[in-house]
DNA sequence: GTCTATACAAAGATAGAC
DNA sequence: GTCTATCTTTGTATAGAC
């Protein structure tokens, strides 16, 4: 038999997944010990409340979309392809894991009116390196004024896919429509002349 | 003193401020009661349970959005007016309302992963209101196999402005942001050359 | 580090009276 | 239709042992 992993990752393991697919009020803190085998004591051994645990367990899950979307940014051609590589990103994180029911950390951020100190900053990561790095991203397409902007208008229609998930619309679908119309932002940026290279 | 409207009424407003700023799985029924002054007898006999009273809050708050966005269909001009002035209509459902966290049926949606049949009836409302005007509208604009498109594009782009105000943006900003992106997409359909008209 | 058993608090819902 | 009082269940967290 496999040996098991520790206590600990098997609480962050269930968190995150029961997290991602049910929400974590709607979660009781004995449906996660029994999914991951573990008693109440140990739990809050580790993380201290349940807040604790699920702060944890989002700041492991934003480290691992952070490295596939790099991974996508890096594997795109043009700078037009690596902004966009954002939607092939969500499309392959989404693969990789058990699906949840749109995106955790909007889904989080809804569910918990007064976050504590710790969770709150590890929401506001999430839209901080959507930020940073379509900023970045940006910059190599359009002057730095309209960098911003344009970052903005992107993170605004990647948030509508997953808006539109739980809408109940099918993730390609919407991923590609998303992808679509953030390809027109980004053209009216950087005008029409140069839309139609390969 | 202005007579007091009926306890019926009295729950309604609380259930609906409450969920709208708060959210519902965090907002006990005790709060509801405490915030209408009703006691808890009162609820279950007008609505049998809390999802009970919280559908038919929300049955409410939808009506008043649809008279809300048709107002602001009607006051529009042009065809591309109409179909854009949802963003107008987003803009006024909030002034005239407690402002809510971002939007309650995508709130309660995204905090109720196994709602009962009524309550899931409900939320769909919401998206179904938004296809079916859209598409009515888009109508005018563009052929009938784009009109559909169209219309998942604006919704797709609406939800992405409820989802940045979640995100903590400016509403305001994030509307007119939105605003200017679906203006985007609707030229894409209808050609660019209609685009500067008046 | 981890377990068993349990304390303590909160939340949803009902009984019975007026 | 509405109230007071209360019951039941559920959920978070801790005590103390191994």
């Amino acid at each position: 038999m496999a040996p098991q992993p520790p206590a600990r990752e098997r609480l962050l393991d269930a968190a995150e997944d029961l997290a991602a697919t049910q929400g974590v009020t709607t979660t009781p803190v004995d449906v996660i010990l029994d999914r991951a085998q573990v008693s109440p004591a140990t739990l809050y051994a580790h993380f201290g409340n349940k807040e604790g645990l699920i702060t944890e367990a989002l700041r492991r899950r934003l480290a691992r979309w952070d490295t596939t979307w790099q991974e996508c940014v890096d594997e795109a051609g043009t700078p037009e392809e690596k902004l966009l590589a954002l939607f092939s990103a969500l499309s392959r994180h989404r693969r990789s894991l058990t699906p949840s029911r749109w995106c955790v950390f909007l889904g989080v951020a809804a569910e918990t009116p007064r976050p504590g100190q710790d969770l709150a900053d590890t929401l506001a990561a999430d839209t901080d390196l959507l930020t940073h790095r379509l900023e970045g991203l940006a910059t190599a397409l359009v002057e730095d004024g309209q960098a911003r902007m344009l970052a903005r208008q992107i993170i605004l229609i990647y948030t509508g896919v997953l808006g539109m998930i739980l809408r109940g619309a099918e993730v390609e679908t919407a991923t590609a429509e998303g992808r679509r119309i953030a390809a027109l932002a980004v053209r009216s940026c950087t005008g029409p002349s140069e839309s139609h290279l390969p």
